[in-house]
DNA sequence: TTGGTTTATTGGTCTATGCCAACGGCGAGG
DNA sequence: CCTCGCCGTTGGCATAGACCAATAAACCAA
């Protein structure tokens, strides 16, 4: 199996092709997701593949070592490089747009806008948002369907100032990442997010179609964009009954 | 600020000290944790840094590269390196075991074992663990305190064979981990966990001094050594209102 | 057959170098 | 005074090459 990549390098001075590395894990991961490298197949090894790409080794071992942090890759000195076996419930330590996420597998995402408004930022989340008191934000709040069933209650809150005319982009059908990024060039970079289990009320079972007292997940999220800069705080609330977030560990305990 | 890295170089052939990259991470770990390099502060540029340290900026690279991914370090393009603002609440994505953790936080941990019995494995957990069916395992119960509070339910399964007489080291007061380590020579490097909400039953409530009904946490972990032998399977139920579960992102989105 | 030793393979670490790309500040021009 | 563009600083990417370390298979000796 060849494993090509055709490789856009770029010429120097020439248009920011994406780097080498990254183009690389990314022709990987289709050969991957497409079956074509079977779970539990091995590499080449990295001498041999690298030549065979037509890069360095170190370039290649880059791109390899996105793919095991992802927990793609297994990687054993003296032994070879494999193609992981479980089928990967997305990490739960990786940002990717819940749409894709749930595309990815095969899913038909939906979603219901329930409120957006546009209202003074309360002190609290102000602070997160690096705002100053009061200033205008969309507060939205949106319901995520998975094959019809409600799934995610999605409530974010966006510094209005930086998205202005938000509302004329269809929220219903677009994820909110990528009209940021393709309406307002904001590329969400970063993200620090925490996990938390509660009980649905009534308002919030009513809404997902579970009893009252069920378990939810509660994530809160601040992203942030390329420079740094808080674009969105949200309070996700995920019913317990339909996900799961797996994480991979490696030990960089110091 | 010197930063001063007392780096053992292995002169060849000699013990084989740790990767330089990793002690150049770890004296960095303990100037940040010792605060003698303040949140906030700017690291020298790699140039100058790697060369106060006499090593390639490469292998600093790689150091500054795990602290980025621990949430530490924050690299800007055309800026700098800076010292991540926030205490950090150890990573959900970060392997540390919980004495540990709660130590570093200033938390005294006790621990109460409520079981100990050997009993062939249940088949759903050993094609985890990959053992034979009916192969004998250790089953642990056990309550940790946080200052004398009950805040988290362990409930390990163990291939007894890997661990004989395990049931002679004080589990009361020493780290699973740590006694796997310094006992059985067995270092824990990898695992893959899982995370969801539910709710407490009467006897959980009862042995976590909570009310029945009240959310928990349910984290499956799944945890291997070097050789990527299953070491432990466990199902670890955390009070929910006593934790939360931090992640920082770095958008490998491919 | 058994048990240790050697050897080839393969990932891991480190060095050395060069250029690219993002950012901020400064100075020239309006 | 403001704006635009140049330029230096700094992290990011990629190359080339060397040696280390873990692994397993082949090998040899008892």
């Amino acid at each position: 199996m060849p494993t090509q990549v055709p490789v856009k390098r770029s010429p120097s001075r020439l248009s920011a092709a994406a780097p080498l590395y990254t183009q690389i894990a990314e022709s990987l991961l289709d050969q991957i997701e497409s079956g074509k490298l079977a779970p539990g197949s091995r590499l080449a090894p990295e001498r041999e593949l690298s030549q065979t790409l037509g890069v360095n080794r170190m370039t290649l071992r880059q791109a390899l070592r996105v793919l095991e942090t992802q927990g793609l890759l297994i990687r054993r000195q003296g032994h070879g490089t494999y193609i992981a076996e479980q089928k990967i419930e997305r990490q739960a330590g990786t940002l990717i747009s819940f749409t894709r996420g749930m595309e990815r597998r095969g899913h038909k995402p939906g979603a219901k806008v329930l409120a957006f408004t546009e209202r003074p930022v309360e002190a609290s989340v102000a602070v997160h948002l690096k705002l100053p008191v009061s200033a205008p934000v969309y507060e939205i709040h949106r319901l995520r369907l998975v094959n019809q069933e409600p799934v995610l209650l999605e409530r974010f809150t966006i510094p209005a100032n930086a998205f202005p005319n938000l509302a004329c982009h269809d929220l219903a059908t677009r994820s909110l990442y990528e009209i940021m990024e393709t309406e307002y060039g904001v590329v969400v970079s970063k993200a620090r997010q925490s996990l938390e289990p509660v009980v649905a009320t009534e308002y919030e079972a009513e809404l997902l179609g579970i009893k009252p007292g069920a378990a939810l997940m509660l994530e809160h999220r601040l992203s942030f964009d390329k420079a740094d800069r808080p674009v969105e705080y949200s309070k996700d609330l995920f019913r317990g009954d339909r996900f799961r977030f797996v994480t991979d560990m490696a030990s960089l305990e110091l």
